[in-house]
DNA sequence: CAATTGTCGATACGGATCGTTTCGTATCCA
DNA sequence: TGGATACGAAACGATCCGTATCGACAATTG
């Protein structure tokens, strides 16, 4: 478990530039002519890194895309617990449908669409994506019901599952537009019955 | 408009055995090694058809394996009106949850996937798949909010964005299983508060 | 019956991309 | 100074793509 952190091995070392000026390349790439235009050949070429380098550290173009993707656009995750719940809820949700909505969002999709056959994809796109969100909405629904906002019978997960699970159903099965009504609609109707003071 | 049976136009008609080989071929390529394992080049060998006569009614492979998905798998849609809403509901998600844990859960994990940078083919499985389970599901909601077993408040859409979200949410984003368990939790939550004579 | 029209299978083509390998050079550690 | 490892450049065989060509075949049309 030592993880040092200079080169703790024989020869010479990686080029620490060489992953940044690829993931940059793949990027550009696949946000231009969607992910199927990142092939390892032109990120090879636009980036300056010789094929053998990028195959030494990762196995395939889409992997590259969603290294890059989630280094990039990973981080941004909008929850504000010092709001209502409901009100905190309406605000991530719209900002994650705004990626949707905007240059990202085709890539987002096309990213999820690999990873349906890729189960290391897959898993590199929920670990790092999805359960980081889903996280920090259980975590403001638990706050939620800690501050009397939400009765203690709600089911956190369950929630979660409801919630992005339409939004993202919209996104990628049945292929239909979101504004911020439906997006009400939906808070609204998973956490509506569970607002303290409200349902009587 | 005049839909004629035989063949109106001139010329050596269509073999109508190829097609029935070609996406028999295709299924069996796509079920035994992933959808990437049917390409053109080896349906072409498997079913005996030319890769020209191919090319000549689908524009690629995964359009011949989704037609053959749909056209096997897509007609089985099991509602049945006879029962309670819920047990309705219940029954019927659980029978499409089935087929994602059964052998073509994969295959259509992976059209899915395809669908989403190929804009035909996700037009095809939101037409065909999609919707009319969606239809059905509505439609459901409607007979019942008549019978008086849901209150007319429910928004029928909605409740479809809800319930099929969690399961799609769960084969194609989250990656989890689903058992009986969860169902009847998402039914619930998402039917339970307009049953009528119920939340009092 | 003969001409027309469209499909059939077979085969070949140029092009793209894959993933691997080889080679000489560069860089770091002991 | 070695030994080990990464680097870029280049070439490799393989696969698949989508298109085109070819002669043979099977239907309609006149």
């Amino acid at each position: 478990m030592s993880a040092v952190s200079s080169s703790p091995r024989p020869g010479r070392p990686r080029s620490a530039t060489a992953s940044l000026k690829v993931m940059a390349a793949a990027l550009d790439l696949a946000l231009e002519g969607g992910i199927h235009h990142a092939t390892i050949e032109r990120v090879s070429a636009v980036s300056g890194v010789a094929k053998s380098t990028i195959y030494r550290r990762w196995p395939n173009a889409s992997a590259i895309v969603m290294d890059a993707f989630l280094d990039k656009i990973g981080p941004i995750i909008a929850y504000d617990s010092s709001l209502p719940i409901e009100t905190n809820f309406r605000h991530s949700v719209m900002a994650l449908v705004e990626v949707f909505n905007g240059p990202h969002g085709r890539l987002l999709q096309h990213l999820l669409g690999a990873a349906q056959s890729d189960r290391e994809l897959g898993e590199a796109f929920a670990s790092r994506w999805i359960e980081p969100r889903r996280q920090m909405g259980r975590e403001a629904i638990v706050e939620a019901v800690k501050k009397g906002e939400l009765d203690p019978e709600i089911d956190p997960d369950l929630s979660m599952d409801l919630i992005y699970g339409a939004v993202y159903y919209r996104l990628t099965v049945s292929f239909s537009e979101m504004d911020e009504g439906f997006i009400e609609a939906v808070v609204d109707r998973v956490l509506g019955d569970y607002l303290v003071g409200r349902s009587v």
